[in-house]
DNA sequence: ATACATTCCTGATGCAAATCATGTTTTTTG
DNA sequence: CAAAAAACATGATTTGCATCAGGAATGTAT
């Protein structure tokens, strides 16, 4: 437990390179009492099993997601290749970039990383919002520079770091800001770490097994357990 | 001529996976005579030298940048290395990722590719109308999305595609969204290029020759001129 | 329990592209 | 204008990592 509080104030240095963050919205708490009725009339909530497509890249954007709870993959698709744009996890929206009604097309498509409850708002109704409501607005400005910034970070891991900095980053991001703790139990297969540290399944077994031997980290089946923090960070920073 | 139609068509449907893209600003249509004067009184117009470094990743965001004239290239640094995040054309804002008051640092550096002019807007203003005006914080948030997309296609195509990939999409881009001719005197040197497309100096001028040996494109000195856009379209979209 | 499919893992091979080394041309500067 | 510096170019070498091939372990369906 001493172990968690290196933890966090490690993650808390390298958030800006972090390949993985987590980005609450607190924008709904400067809508008046009239304004959050109105966006309780005109939404839904649904639930996602493992695995299902929540929206889908070219479709229509009729409504923004609001996670609840679960784990999302937000990723581009172009021919049979994909790129993960970033995980969302509860309290993230998804979709913002749709918001222009020139462009009102998914970009990207969301899947459940897990089972997965989604809120889903009517995209016209958070328009009106924008322009009714300057502090609404500003909230959701706020959130649209957080992701840009936190995907500069992940674009500059991905294209200069090698191997084992991009994958020692994803470690530390995964139980800095998703998880939370330096103990977890990893809802994703190797299969998927590697689609998101853009490496080849092997290479990620490889360096995983590397990191272990190094005394880095300690992995049981799906229970990853980080043991030397400071020692990945290095790495993310070397490599 | 000719090849100009066949080449905005190209860069029309290639759009989304465009390294580099002219994305201008509306929001100051929407202001009010009276807002307009006063973002005219909070403003002031600078110009700058070719290299030199207009906002610096780190320092305080005062102002947001207006760029009315020149080529710009906001990049991200940490320790010796650095990554383009975009050129910046005129009529582009740059530090609206700065707008959040909890992260008012700039994340990034801008410089001047050529000689550049650029109005210096307080951020403060802008944060004031946000808050005042619906359909200005609307385009801000407009611009914010364009950008976020845009960046998704450099992200994508920088990790999925090989040398010439990534070469081929940055001449049509350049052809395309920032001289807007086929023929073109190319402002950056062998050594921007390589930054920009993420590979090495000496790989960029090898590919650069192979294209030329394959009739795609013509070079004399620092004079590029698209022979083949399709013949470059394919390469992209290939490799 | 048996068959089948995934996921996980390991070693061998190949290749794209970085790096190194070195030379040539162009540009800048004193 | 000469000297220095930067940009451009090209060949040789190295290397990181993907790909290929095959096997073990785990999970799922019959």
């Amino acid at each position: 437990m001493q172990n968690s509080k290196v933890l966090s104030s490690i993650v808390e240095r390298i958030k800006t390179s972090c390949t993985v963050s987590n980005i609450s919205c607190s924008c709904f708490d400067h809508l008046t009492e009239e304004q959050k009725e109105l966006v309780e009339r005109n939404q839904v909530i649904v639930e996602y099993k493992k695995g299902e497509v929540i929206v889908k890249q070219g479709t229509f954007t009729s409504h923004i997601l609001y996670i609840c709870e679960g784990l999302v993959k937000v990723f581009y698709e172009e021919g049979d290749q994909s790129l993960i744009l970033r995980i969302a996890s509860p309290k993230s929206l998804i979709g913002l970039t749709s918001l222009p009604t020139n462009q009102n097309i998914f970009q990207y498509t969301a899947s459940a990383y897990v089972n997965t409850t989604v809120k889903l708002i009517d995209i016209n109704i958070i328009r009106k919002l924008i322009l009714e409501n300057g502090r609404f607005a500003s909230a959701i400005i706020d959130v649209l520079s957080e992701v840009a910034m936190q995907k500069n970070g992940r674009f500059f891991c991905l294209n200069h770091r090698q191997a084992f900095g991009k994958l020692a980053d994803i470690i530390l991001c995964l139980a800095g800001n998703i998880f939370k703790t330096d103990k977890f139990e990893l809802l994703l297969s190797r299969k998927e770490l590697a689609e998101l540290s853009g490496m080849s399944t092997e290479s990620v077994i490889r360096t995983l097994k590397s990191f272990q031997d190094d005394g880095l980290i300690r992995i049981n089946g799906k229970t990853f357990e980080v043991i030397d923090p400071e020692g990945l960070m290095k790495i993310c920073h070397l490599g």
